[in-house]
DNA sequence: CTGAAAGCGCTTACAG
DNA sequence: CTGAAAGCGCTTACAG
């Protein structure tokens, strides 16, 4: 018995004829292990835990299908849990006792979760943290990618570029700003605090924030929307003032979500893979589960991709 | 011990005193029952899967949802079942040993999927199915929604009324048709096969398929694309060929998917309550483990979400 | 490297 | 209505 159980569980000290011998018996005989008996004998889940309170539907759904990837490759289960609010971060348990977590923005950085998971000392794995040190998982330099854009945009002779923000508590907000901030030093170009208002990462949020800097006296010609939700909110509202994108405006974004490229114009945005970052996430925490120090931060590969949002600054905006 | 175990299990045949006493000394232990043991002993897993293999994500996030509300509250654990193709149905039951599955659509109108849950007398559930005789879930009419929108569109003196179809094998696909017939007939407008197009409820379909009918000696006036991902895709093949929405064309949606009120201009459409739907339908599916013979096909609301994109037809088309 | 025993924490008959 | 026994199908020590 304990043989076979070597054999399913790929532990050593199992003879190679031996193995072969059982291998073959199992197959033959299309033997599958329980897996509630694995569980209560080995006092273990096999469970994944995917906490979320992100209200992406887009996102998410992504980041699901990196995470279940991963997890059926090496026989854990996803058990998905919606974080209603951090405090209730010990409602996971109701419904589990897992292995492990994966936290996705912004849980990854919120004090009372991380504290709640250290105090259990239950292993977890964190996608895109503001925080990369002391912890594992996959993330891109956002900081990177934002100066990209930025930068981008000065080369074509914007001036004035606005940031609107993505939701406080996300690390790709900080990040995001930093990237925007050391793209107008590259361009030497002056940081003007105006020219920057906050954000939620949503629609409703590119409408307000694009209203605010568009109604400035020297409004910006070209606007970095902190996600591609928010880019989309900015061209309503450069819509509803009368501005064609990109002629009067240049407008981008980050994601490159599917309305990035369907929205009109298509949006100038930075493609993350997403569900990639996910499973590599949760590979780092399936090696962590294993071993207590095994586990690193992955940086990932981001992608720029061009589309109609942007253009050259307006004559008149280069004369100033 | 079985009293006990009756208590946590809601059976009957436990006199109310021991009950209560039984349910103090839980809360005072904080006793929660293990699940693996549960399941061992109980030769049931407590797992609903949930199957679908449906592209949007959109849709899908907000299936989960529901089927996460209503699996949690009655102590199933949900377990996410991508469906590749159809005849790896059975790659489900590698992953899991589900008491019951809940198909999403096109899989509840799938023949091979439908036979094998079938084979296996495992209690299944439908959302929104094309068939609904002999089904357990919950539905929007379709059809009638469809009628009302087209009926709209015809109130507003259009005579040509295009419509860009959804994706083969969904039943939404064909009710949404029967109401668009339905609706030029209460109109007293002929039914003209050339306006009716294919499509794949994607944007790219929509550009198609507006492309298409926008090319006809006699393009229509307006029209009804099967849900806001394909009238996305309309309004950008109507920007292309310089065509105002909705002065010069109307254009109606099917959804009231998160872009239908971001894109511009903002979309007529159906809102329809898919989480709900979700959740009525997994309720039906755990009425039905717990008795061959219990479980009804819920029908459910819709709502016309009347915005932009659709106006009275162009002048010059009413006087032919 | 292999086998026999004990036990994981419940549920299911079954006896009272 | 309640209790004692057996067993669900594995893993974990432990002996050889």
């Amino acid at each position: 018995m304990k043989t076979v159980s070597r054999v399913i569980n790929g532990e050593p000290s199992v003879r190679e004829g031996t193995r072969t011998r059982v291998v073959t018996a199992m197959e033959k005989l299309n033997y599958r292990p329980d897996p509630s008996a694995r569980r209560l004998a080995g006092q273990r889940s096999y469970e994944i835990v995917l906490a979320y309170n992100n209200p992406s539907r887009n996102y998410l759904m992504d980041v699901v299908s990196g995470v279940l990837a991963a997890s059926r490759s090496h026989h854990y289960n996803l058990v998905l849990s919606p974080i209603t609010s951090p405090r209730d971060i010990d409602e996971i348990f109701v419904h589990a006792h897992p292995d492990g977590v994966v936290l996705t923005p912004p849980l990854t950085d919120d004090p009372v979760v991380v504290a709640a998971l250290n105090r259990r000392r239950l292993p977890y794995a964190c996608l895109s943290p503001h925080d990369r040190k002391a912890r594992i998982g996959a993330y891109i330099d956002d900081a990177a990618a934002a100066r990209d854009l930025v930068l981008a945009l000065a080369r074509l002779g914007h001036r004035r570029i606005g940031h609107i923000r993505g939701a406080r508590g996300h690390g790709a907000r900080e990040w995001r700003l930093v990237g925007y901030k050391q793209a107008l030093r590259d361009a030497g170009l002056p940081y003007d605090p105006s020219l920057v208002v906050d954000g939620e990462f949503l629609f409703e949020s590119g409408v307000q924030g694009a209203r605010k800097l568009l109604a400035l006296k020297q409004p910006p010609t070209a606007i970095f929307a902190a996600n591609d939700d928010t880019a989309a909110g900015v061209l309503r509202a450069a819509a509803e003032l009368g501005l064609c994108v990109p002629r009067d405006l240049s407008v981008c974004g980050f994601d490159d979500t599917p309305v990035a490229g369907q929205i009109l114009p298509a949006l100038t945005t930075v493609q993350q893979p997403i569900t990639e970052m996910a499973r590599i996430t949760t590979l780092q925490l399936i090696e962590r589960i294993r071993d207590p120090k095994a586990g690193a931060m992955e940086r990932i590969d981001y992608r720029l991709i061009q589309r109609e949002s942007v253009g050259p600054a307006p004559a008149n905006s280069r004369r100033r």
